[in-house]
DNA sequence: TGTACATCAGTGAACGCGCGTTCACTGATGTAC
DNA sequence: TGTACATCAGTGAACGCGCGTTCACTGATGTAC
């Protein structure tokens, strides 16, 4: 039995459980808040001994902010993933963007704040992150929709639109109090509905004819 | 010639003065950075002498959150009044708003900041506000759309996503950085362009057959 | 396998700083007579 | 109008606290021979 590890996976364990540390203690306060020493306290390391690891409190939030883009990247993954040849695109990917919102709350619940509130630098990237995606989302959308005649414009404000819909659910979803019970069917039911109406407004989307709305 | 003010009005003089500059002062790193030392400092007081005003520096959190609020209320009073009688509501609200977010900026941003990263009890006053005005707004759309045959649900719904939309938009605004010239204008009509998809998609809804969504 | 030295994750004392809050105070303004 | 007292916005010293960061250190782990 060798339950010892060696120094480099002791460090590697004490970098992980300062990763974790910070990321439950950001849920109350965000980075901005996030104070090395609380974090220290957490890991079970002395103040100091943080600096073995990274080299600043911004560079441990940059590193965050990168674990969280993990979590956000592998749910757009998986939507894309498992929406080839699916009839109801929409249930889906709400339903997949419920459980990996669920699944790596502190993830989702750290972009969602820092999007907003963080560093500007940090900000930057998260706006940098969405927006690739809103392209990523606009090339889908244009083999899903018959869209050959829609301006390059339309068809980025309809990604915009839809990204910012989906942003807005997960941001529902992580307001949910614990005894709200059934809060989060009803914010799916919800965000189900929303893409439907987004969907027929686009089915019977008349582009360059911008005085025709009701 | 009397320029002396009594000592009540200096008081409130002072008071205006302390939530300026938190106002100001919070732009960067929000309700929770922000520092009764600080403040006294911007406004040229000690900082004991902050304590003649507030009780706390959570006190001053909710004055300036009451204060953004009136910002918020008149903007959509606004949007009501000058909506009456007048064919294409969509830019006119568009306009209001633009014009509203770039008038009170510092109090929008309040908002939409402590709306996501504020205290608790802050986030919580945010949600009840905007849910009340989500309730306003699905009774103004009973009576612009045919929607007789709506479940109340759908209408609901319907008004969550123009909120959604729209609490977008101002976000959006107020990420524009001073070297985006055309931005505004970018934005205003993507502003336009999503409420229009969204008209059209409630134009053509049919309720109650959840499965129709292509 | 055994020894001698190098590496380095974590230690503990110390620093200067800005924080919120307390307290007794000052002196101009307001009020009662 | 003049005087005597009350009010109270703002002062300044002091407190204890948690913060990030520095530094020389310790002693277990790793490596070269």
């Amino acid at each position: 039995m060798q339950p010892e590890l060696s120094r480099h996976e002791r460090k590697e364990r004490t970098r992980q459980a300062i990763l974790a540390a910070a990321l439950e203690l950001s849920t109350e306060g965000g980075l901005a808040a996030l104070s090395l020493r609380s974090v220290a306290k957490k890991v079970g390391i002395v103040p100091t001994a943080f600096y073995r690891h990274f080299s600043s409190v911004e560079q441990l939030g940059l590193a965050l902010l990168e674990a969280s883009f993990g979590a956000m990247r592998e749910m757009l993954r998986e939507v894309r993933r498992e929406n080839r040849d699916i009839p109801d695109v929409i249930a889906n990917s709400v339903r997949i963007l419920v459980k990996n919102v669920n699944e790596r709350r502190a993830h989702f619940l750290f972009i969602a704040r820092e999007r907003i509130a963080g560093p500007p630098l940090v900000r930057e990237a998260v706006r940098r992150e969405m927006q690739l995606f809103e392209l990523e989302l606009a090339i889908d959308l244009a083999r899903l929709l018959d869209t050959q005649s829609w301006p390059s414009e339309d068809l980025r404000g309809l990604a915009h639109l839809i990204v910012t819909a989906m942003v807005g659910v997960v941001q529902d979803i992580l307001t949910i109090r614990p005894d709200q019970l059934g809060a989060e069917a009803e914010i799916s039911r919800q965000a189900e509905r929303q893409l439907r109406l987004v969907a027929v407004g686009a089915a019977h989307w008349r582009p360059r004819d911008p005085r025709r709305a009701e």
